[in-house]
DNA sequence: GCCGTTTTCGGCCCGACTGTTTTCAGTCG
């Protein structure tokens, strides 16, 4: 099972608990374990191999055994003990807003509903507000809950979402008695997918900045509205929280509501043990108050150093910041190069001499010409003589614009056997080849990644891009031992993609800072086909970022000169052995 | 269900909003 499955069967288990009216302690002990696993860089199967399933926190005897049966078996005895008489339907539930453990149990035990569509039924019939705790506005309220679970999935795309909330941020920020105000939660994270916007304003005059924020140009429909606290779905259908406090609580607020929850619960516990306590209105000892003008100063009375928003995923930044050990995280400003482009020789929009004149308009110095091969015959894959032809363009580009090195590159196919789509003759007179997987998708484990890593010791493979396939939303990655590929790239010296597409952000984040720690060399790519596709490198730089990586991670932050000195050094080695 | 150099039992992060209630439970983040 992948950490994925593992960590959504142990977030049943613990709704299944719940809904059963047990502790919820001990349901939140299987939650923390989903949280766990699905945020953890180290395979699953792996730690269970390696018999350090206990070492995990929040690892005891119990969940030992029964995660353990779990994962060598795709099974767990326990599941089947405490599923006996709920209707699998009935988890279902829990994926309607407002609608939690105890109201799914409620609604199963006097009306037997056990499916969304049976709920509906229900609320329409109006036997849902007859029960004990329900009323006519909850029944409304699961009503168009039920719509809207029905009309859109819950989750976009972070570039899709970011330019909606970064308009929102500069209505915010014109209300009146607005002091200060900034983006919060999983957007300032830059998590790759988002499911609605968190906006943190500081003002006297709390409540009235939640009326002005509901009445918004944009607001198709306010969801709740208070004090301190509004919440208001914004066209095309995105939900934004906005919290508002007062200024002398703005840096504890935006602390507590960038998150991620982890991070928080980890962070409240550093103040505990110093017998502080830590909300989202400040620092306290007691009645007194520490003050923090910015988050820094937050940090600072923790002895700590500022941790970047994309690394507050609770996984050793707090360690590290108090060891003054945190990276230096790559910026845009890093990266020389850009990586992975295509022209309209195959399925680019561009020319290459407008890629070129795009890439310097950006001032960039130089670019990999990376068109796809012929076994990616939809998106018109060149063969040798069309790449032959492909060249010939490229050296009359090329010298048009003196002050740019193009690097003839190519995207090749990974065929199904783990072969090339070019001939070994072909693959030497490439400056820079990136290998890819674009078909086969649905092998088994075993035999993708014995795919991929033939290819990968192919030596003359510089560069493995979108390295899983996923596409976020959308496709699910292929099914690769990516441990695996990535100590194969480390081995071939072979840098691994941040395909920085907001549609695949590939190689995932979380694997970034297993490759790291494993010694790996990255590109951060933009696998550009058409102008808007250049606007898309903050995504990857976001993903590196919250991979933990540095410049020096980065093969497209050195110059011109370096980055051809890698490649040439490396085949050179190649060639060698 | 997990955890502990003050604890092996009694805690477990903390607060806002809503709706259905006469003081609070449920849900959410």
């Amino acid at each position: 099972m992948t950490n994925a499955e593992v960590a959504e069967f142990l977030t049943r288990v613990g709704q299944l608990l719940e809904i059963r009216g047990e502790s919820f302690f001990k349901a939140r002990a299987y939650y923390n374990a989903a949280r766990l696993i699905g945020s953890m860089g180290e395979d699953i199967n792996r730690v269970v191999e390696d018999g350090k399933l206990g070492d995990l926190p929040g690892f005891g005897e119990a969940l030992t055994t029964k995660v353990g049966q779990l994962v060598k078996t795709g099974h767990m005895d326990y599941f089947d003990q405490i599923s006996k008489g709920i209707p699998a339907g009935l988890l279902t539930l829990l994926d309607v807003p407002e609608v939690g453990p105890k109201k799914a149990k409620l609604f199963y035990d006097k009306l037997k509903i056990s499916s969304v569509d049976e709920l509906e039924a229900a609320a329409r019939a109006g036997k849902l507000s007859k029960l004990a705790g329900m009323g006519k506005k909850s029944e409304e309220k699961i009503l168009t809950h039920i719509e809207q679970y029905h009309k859109h999935k819950a989750r976009r795309l972070l570039s899709e979402a970011l330019p909606v909330a970064e308009r929102i941020l500069q209505l915010v920020q014109g209300i009146k008695g607005v002091k200060r105000a900034s983006l919060a939660g999983s957007i300032r994270r830059r998590l790759e997918t988002i499911g609605d916007i968190d906006v943190l304003a500081s003002a006297t005059n709390g409540g009235e900045v939640i009326d002005a924020f509901a009445k918004l140009p944009g607001v198709t429909e306010v969801v709740s509205s208070g004090a301190t606290k509004g919440s208001a779905v914004f066209a095309p259908g995105i939900q934004c929280d906005l919290r508002a406090v007062e200024d002398k609580s703005y840096a504890a607020a935006q602390h507590y509501f960038t998150g991620s929850k982890d991070h928080n619960v980890h962070m409240r516990q550093l103040a505990k043990d110093r017998d502080w306590k830590l909300n989202e209105y400040g620092l306290f000892q007691g009645e007194k108050m520490f003050p923090s003008k910015d988050e820094e100063e937050l940090f600072k009375h923790f002895g700590m150093d500022w941790i970047e928003p994309e690394m507050r995923e609770n996984t050793g930044e707090i360690e590290a910041s108090l060891k003054h050990k945190l990276p230096r995280l790559i910026m845009e400003k890093d990266i020389k190069g850009l990586v992975h482009i295509h022209s309209n020789f195959s399925d680019g929009s561009l020319s290459i001499e407008q890629v070129a004149a795009e890439v310097e308009k950006r001032g960039y110095k130089y670019f990999t010409l990376s068109d796809h091969s012929k076994a990616v015959y939809v998106a018109h894959g060149l063969d040798d003589e069309r790449q032959n032809q492909q060249w010939k363009e490229l050296e009359k580009v090329q010298k048009k614009h003196p002050g740019l090195t193009i690097f003839k590159s190519t995207e090749v196919d990974i065929k199904k056997d783990g072969s090339l789509d070019f001939s070994d003759r072909m693959m030497e007179l490439f400056d820079c080849t990136i290998a890819a997987v674009h078909s086969s998708f649905t092998m088994s484990t075993d035999a993708m990644t014995e795919r991929v890593i033939k290819a990968i010791s192919h030596p003359f493979v510089d560069i493995l891009a979108h390295p899983t396939g996923r596409l976020l939303l959308e496709r699910e990655p292929f099914s690769l031992d990516v441990e695996k590929v990535i100590n194969a790239c480390v081995a071939h010296d072979v840098a691994l993609e941040i395909d920085g597409h907001p549609a695949r952000l590939d190689l995932d984040w979380r694997y970034v800072r297993k490759a790291k720690d494993l010694g790996a060399k990255f590109v951060i790519s933009l696998d550009a086909h058409s102008p808007i596709d250049f606007d898309y490198l903050p995504f990857g730089i976001s993903t590196a970022r919250k991979g933990w990586l540095e410049a020096g991670d980065v093969l497209n932050c050195l110059s011109a000169e370096k980055f051809e000195k890698w490649l040439s050094h490396r085949r050179k080695k190649k060639s060698r052995s």
